[in-house]
DNA sequence: GTGAAAGCGCTAACAC
DNA sequence: GTGTTAGCGCTTTCAC
């Protein structure tokens, strides 16, 4: 490593042009016009001093930082990153900078995020989490960062959200296995503190509720969001003396993992049992038998969510919060 | 959404709380004892008034952001969301926050956000990319951001580096397809700009030398480091008239494209062809046949990185650059 | 077209 | 245990 470098500032750029620092900075700026020979030495000048404009002072001064945060829940969870680049794209013709944080699906860390948005002044905010509740986004959003949330609307009017129907998809696709394997239909829902596990969950029963049928006993099953919450919902199913027909999961990466259980025990898919996902990443095409899901659009998603931000950074600050509805639909594929 | 909020500053909770400014900031830092009462005080006068320390500010004056940037080429690769994972598990027993950036592959994205960071003053720097060279890594290191790059050494000490050792793993792979099947392995790279990519072709090529062959005329293709490009790499090699009995490919996502191609046209995979892939992301194992690949240790590698950093950012700041290398290696499964 | 000076909100000597 | 004060590096009136 090189030595500790001189912290080359404006004022030495400055100086070493025979300029003012106010000079300097509209040279940077364009805030105000240069003659050309002034904006010359100015920059010969900073070139050789290797001066880096220093962003944290400027946005001190400014109060605005051009930087949005996005917090999701697990960033492993391939729907993430295709919502994130979502996002990114939308903000990208303005010149927003961007930072990924991944909560790991923990409160404390969705709680530490927000904090770090809005001592660090961000402009903007785009948040999906399964703990903090609408009203504490609220109150970041008063701070004077703008939020969007990724979720279902709150019953009273809170922050803009984008949403894509959790309840009414999951309904489909509780019907769809209704009709076509009979009553014994399963669910392995994720983490019930999530807002859309219980949408979801309402989608399930509202299928049972609306072909006449309780769901039987012991069908409903609450595991972790991941590949490994999958196969342990699938075992504890399997496990029980009536075996269901048919399993629905919250999400892809259960399925899969739903999917690898019956297999390593056997059963044929969907053969012995049906298994049905949501999100419809890549990977639902790609594993044997293709996954019969739910497209959730993360991209879609994303680029909504990008939007209603840039309106509101851009000074729309009052008008009443918005909702966009982008709503996920059935996949018919192999696995069921 | 609120009114704009009214800036509470520190000032405004002293004045409240009775108090001078200077102990305020020490109730907060806990850099010096503040009596109980007092503490009370001001505690409650930033309640009272919803004070939030301003970041900013602080990062102003005290010269460290407390913040490090990851740079990787495609978060929606999931090689990458998992090294991602291990450098922030590493960074988080300190208390540094992590920014995630995602060049696309870009090399405009890699620059832009390179100079993000100096401009930022950030404190670290994890940098995967195809594009910007080890020279221009040093560069920014010499601003002050402690750097690590997650690629091979340079041939002269640059920057603190984590590499897998690539060259080594991809000739092992490809002799151990040659031994399988025989002369007639073709390989699929990804962008030739990128490090990786030459020394994955090194290696391809040195296997093939120390069995005692020739490159057959045609083999060796390069592609995006995508299912896309994997898929059209096959497809040519489909086309030619004396099509590869086996494929290694540069990474996963490509094998993966690659494995559809062949299966679209038919031909049943190891039977026909063979495939081999790089990384062993998580998809790997789920594809079926199951993926012949390179175990790539993401979380190794991000745990090392983050260690690198933390050591750097500790203060050690002159010790020569470092290299650590986790070997990646061969793990066969169904594919080839 | 250019400069002087005030201040963004915070911390840390240096005082007491 | 607490306060005064001088900046951190920049932008932006206001003046010329």
């Amino acid at each position: 490593m090189l030595v500790p470098m001189a912290r080359i500032t404006i004022d030495d750029v400055a100086a070493r042009a025979g300029v003012s620092p106010t000079t300097v900075s509209h040279v940077y700026s364009g805030h105000r016009p240069v003659r050309d020979e002034t904006r010359q030495l100015v920059h010969q000048a900073a070139q050789e001093l290797g001066y880096r404009p220093n962003a944290v002072a400027r946005s001190l001064r400014v109060r605005k930082t051009s930087t949005v945060m996005i917090v999701l829940p697990d960033i492993t969870n391939p729907f993430y990153p295709v919502f994130a680049r979502g996002v990114q794209d939308a903000l990208r013709k303005d010149d927003y900078h961007v930072l990924l944080c991944n909560t790991d699906s923990r409160e404390s860390e969705e709680r530490l995020f927000l904090d770090e948005a809005v001592s660090r002044r961000l402009d903007g905010l785009v948040f999906m989490g399964y703990w903090v509740t609408t009203d504490e986004l609220l109150e970041v959003a008063a701070t004077g960062v703008s939020v969007v949330h990724l979720g279902q609307p709150a019953d009273r009017a809170t922050v803009d959200c984008v949403w894509s129907g959790d309840q009414v998809a999951a309904e489909q696709v509780t019907s769809y296995l209704l009709g076509r394997y009979g009553q014994s239909v399963a669910f392995i829902d994720g983490t019930m503190e999530a807002a859309v596990s219980r949408s979801r969950a309402a989608g399930y029963r509202a299928a049972f509720a609306s072909a006449g049928h309780d769901v039987p006993a012991g069908f409903e099953i609450t595991e972790d969001f991941t590949t490994e919450g999958g196969r342990r919902g699938m075992a504890l199913l399997l496990a029980g003396d009536g075996p269901p027909r048919a399993v629905f999961c919250a999400n892809d990466l259960m399925a899969i993992g739903a999917l690898e259980e019956a297999r390593r025990r056997g059963l044929t898919v969907p053969g012995d049992v049906a298994i049905a996902g949501y999100d419809d990443i890549d990977a639902a095409r790609l594993v044997t038998p293709a996954l019969t899901t739910v497209r959730n659009n993360p991209d879609l998603l994303g680029a909504a969510c990008g939007e209603l931000l840039l309106s509101r950074m851009g000074g729309d600050t009052d008008g009443a919060p918005r909702e966009v509805l982008i709503q996920a639909e059935l996949v018919i594929r192999e696995s069921a």
